[in-house]
DNA sequence: CGGCCTTTTGTGCAAGCGGTCAAAAAGTCG
DNA sequence: CGACTTTTTGACCGCTTGCACAAAAGGCCG
């Protein structure tokens, strides 16, 4: 535990952050140091004093990324009907893209696009990414359990194997989503999935 | 038409395979210029003679990868019973993801890989995949069209909803893959679905 | 107040990148 | 056979990348 020294001058949580917007928008890759550099407005020794090499960084943010996520889930989750909640969870991506997709905002679902662009060849980040959908499918089991014993949710599969759908979902739609999407297509897909799982 | 002049070396559409190989494997960041001089045994100046730059060179190996997804997906919902052929485009991903993902073999879906990587800063990338999203959706529209019309399939939606689900699915099926799938809890999902299209 | 420890600052660097180019080579055609 | 056209070849370029390092600076503790 280092308890004297220089303090560090910047919030390292708002850095991290920042470089998790800068690393949304334009990915892993197109995302250069220096870029990180400009615009967490610290010096280049300074950042990889604080987080270490660049991967490392990107996959911190990541991390934040989905303990935000997660705990949106959980909390949409955690009463009342099981199935709208769902179709919330669904829609808000579909919303919240078209707009985004214009301008340089973030882009997509932070885990999708890890698991593009660095999952094949970085053990870690693949890691981190199965585990995240190991969280999700598991959480959102759980909630359909639920809904299946209230009879709102149709027992005609496994918790599992609809939670499991609903991963390939949110994660095709956030994808797709950022090639153009059309709202309202989008949302008639959503309606159709959540439609099926209706008892 | 030049009809004179040294000979190529080469077969292009053999050396536009390999590439697509390579780039389906790597994704395009992560694939330099010189990896594709070493896979295709040609000379740098040869290739970019034959391709124009690396960006060309890829937006033509996707081109590719589509135009061959495209025939086998008519192909296999030109006749017989819409779901099963479904569900047999669903689960080929799932299968095939499997042991590919452990060795370095194509990952993903390369529309999908296009999007992530791509299609965020490439005005013509984002047309080529959404032109892909836009003739799947038809021509899986157009099937399940003729399935509601022979009591098939449910008409609980409209085609085009559902042709888009697909879309989400499919492209969430592939990219989810690539961090390591369950086979069978994958396949199980796919079920659910085909099952809840059922009339 | 002076030693101590850590962060800051800014320069510097080797490696790899995508891309270019001029000369040599290999065909075709008059 | 010699002019012409295109491809091949391999060296080369400028740039950016991720990263290291030495000196300066700042706050805590004895």
């Amino acid at each position: 535990m280092a308890r004297t020294g220089r303090p560090r001058a910047f919030d390292k949580d708002q850095a991290l952050e920042r470089a998790l917007l800068l690393f949304w928008s334009r990915g892993y890759g197109a995302t250069s140091v220096q870029d990180l550099v400009d615009a967490l407005a610290l010096e280049r020794g300074s950042l990889y004093g604080a987080f270490g090499d660049k991967r490392n960084f990107y996959l911190a943010a990541v991390q934040l990324y989905w303990d935000t996520y997660e705990h949106r889930l959980v909390e949409a989750l955690a009463s009342g009907p099981v199935l709208p909640a769902l179709r919330e969870v669904l829609a808000t991506p579909a919303r919240t893209e078209e707009y985004a997709a214009e301008a340089g905002g973030p882009q997509g679902c932070m885990i999708g696009n890890t698991t593009a662009e660095l999952v094949p060849q970085d053990a870690e980040a693949r890691e981190l990414v199965a585990r995240s959908h190991a969280r999700f499918t598991r959480i959102v089991a759980d909630a359909l359990r639920r809904g299946q014993a209230e009879g709102e949710v149709t027992r005609s599969a496994t918790p599992e194997a609809q939670a499991q759908l609903l991963l390939f979902t949110v994660q095709g739609l956030s994808l797709v989503s950022r090639a153009g999407l059309d709202t309202a297509a989008a949302l008639a897909a959503v309606d159709a999935l959540i439609d099926a799982l209706r008892a």
